[in-house]
DNA sequence: GGAAAAACCGCATAAATGCGCAAAATACCG
DNA sequence: CGGTATTTTGCGCATTTATGCGGTTTTTCC
């Protein structure tokens, strides 16, 4: 078989199926996989295909990009989601909810991070599948259309199997007798979930939400570990929480 | 033998096999290989055939010549999409997987149909939360990098608790005898539970994957109902599938 | 953190190529 | 028809290209 011959073959072959792997090339066309690996390489060079380790892609595969919509407040956002962010560590499993504040947060993860994340946000989802080195664990349930995020009772079920090291929450409403609130019933009973099903709780929230209250309570601040506002934590709306034994970042 | 009769019969094989060996001409023809150069040399610079090292190909069948930049068989599978839309009625339940041509068709969908999609593919949720009559089941659980859909025990589980309507497959490869088949074995158990989950089972590919393979199978030809191709369903390549019971669109 | 798979590197080999030249075939012309 | 000019062809040889193999490094996956 000629090399142009073949490497027409291989090209059609990662058109239609999106990828190949260099080991099946190589029995199909009885070629060496160094010399499949050589093609691949120059189709690449070409643009006709992306190279991976043990095969290549078809360019025309992997455009999943999401519109970065403007988020409120985006400035403080980002303050929390770097403070946010110091808090992960490598080999982290990590339950992580919906919002803004937690689509911001991973977006400012290290590239290069090794961890687990588990969520039923989509926007969240979507951003952790640019990290290479993540795993991604979908909580399956219908999805909520105001908050984008997977509910109902199943959603809770999938949740309570799980136990994380540490668990995300962009919060709506908290205050230090109500604790953190909520007004959509079904978030609230998932982040109930997710509070229970983690071993450090993580709570953020841009400083206007700070001692307000909505309907729903999700919890007591008992139950949370960590506060994060784009404030410094010395700040005097702070101290009430710091005094509760929250550790405020 | 003449010249001029020599390329002529060159061009002729080429045009017929789509390639011509400078070593098998040669014998051929019984003429040196230094002859044949020289005349594939001539011919090329017609433009009439294109010279590789070894010999020479048809200019129709080397495709490495196309430009990359425009995605591959996107008019077909933009075809086959609107086929497929029109299987989808107003209160159907619907469950899809991945792939490219499944988000084609999610981005074909009526704007204000009213209907309830499951699936584990992330791109495929994205496009249908642009739907907002659609409500959207998300099937948990690990997801996979390569498809980009939840693939594992537990996604199976989920499934297997579903019947909906009609059933959406992009395959990869059909083939009379040995049915559907694929490459990646999770992704070859979770198409094997839709199909199980749905009443109606419809599948989509491009017409160049009709009679090829891939090493795993997910189902013989009798568990689908539907195969949509970009072809007209009168065409002679899909006959024998109609004549397998198969409703080609 | 270690084993297995894949990629990379350099090298040897074999095939293909281009080139010069001479022989053969063909064309041309008196 | 014979002789010469021109084209075509084949061959030897140096050079380039393509390929496979062994060994090493990198990546991936438990």
């Amino acid at each position: 078989m000629l090399k142009r011959e073949r490497q027409a073959f291989i090209l059609h072959q990662v058109n239609l199926h999106n990828k190949v792997l260099s080991s099946g090339l190589s029995q199909e066309i009885k070629v060496s996989e160094d010399t499949i690996r050589r093609d691949l390489q120059e189709l690449a060079e070409e643009g006709k295909v992306i190279k991976v380790h043990g095969g290549a892609l078809s360019p025309s595969f992997d455009q999943l990009n999401y519109p970065s919509d403007k988020i409120y407040s985006h400035t403080q956002k980002n303050i929390i989601a770097q403070k946010a962010v110091s808090l992960i560590e490598d080999g982290m499993f990590i339950l992580t909810g919906g919002g803004t504040t937690i689509i911001e947060m991973a977006r400012n993860l290290p590239p290069q991070l090794r961890a687990t994340f588990i969520s039923g946000s989509i926007p969240a989802i979507v951003e952790y599948m640019h990290h290479p080195n993540c795993d991604i664990i979908v909580i399956g349930d219908k999805i909520s259309r105001n908050s984008k995020i997977t509910v109902g009772a199943e959603a809770i079920k999938q949740i309570n199997q799980i136990k994380a090291d540490i668990c995300f929450l962009g919060i709506n409403a908290i205050d230090i007798r109500h604790g953190i609130t909520d007004n959509d019933w079904e978030v609230v009973q998932l982040k109930k979930a997710m509070i229970e099903s983690a071993q450090s709780v993580v709570c953020m929230t841009i400083a206007e939400k700070i001692n307000t209250i909505q309907p729903i309570q999700i919890g007591l601040l008992q139950s949370i570990d960590f506060l994060i506002t784009e404030l410094p934590p010395d700040s005097p709306e702070l101290q009430p929480y710091v005094e509760a034994g929250i550790k405020v970042l």
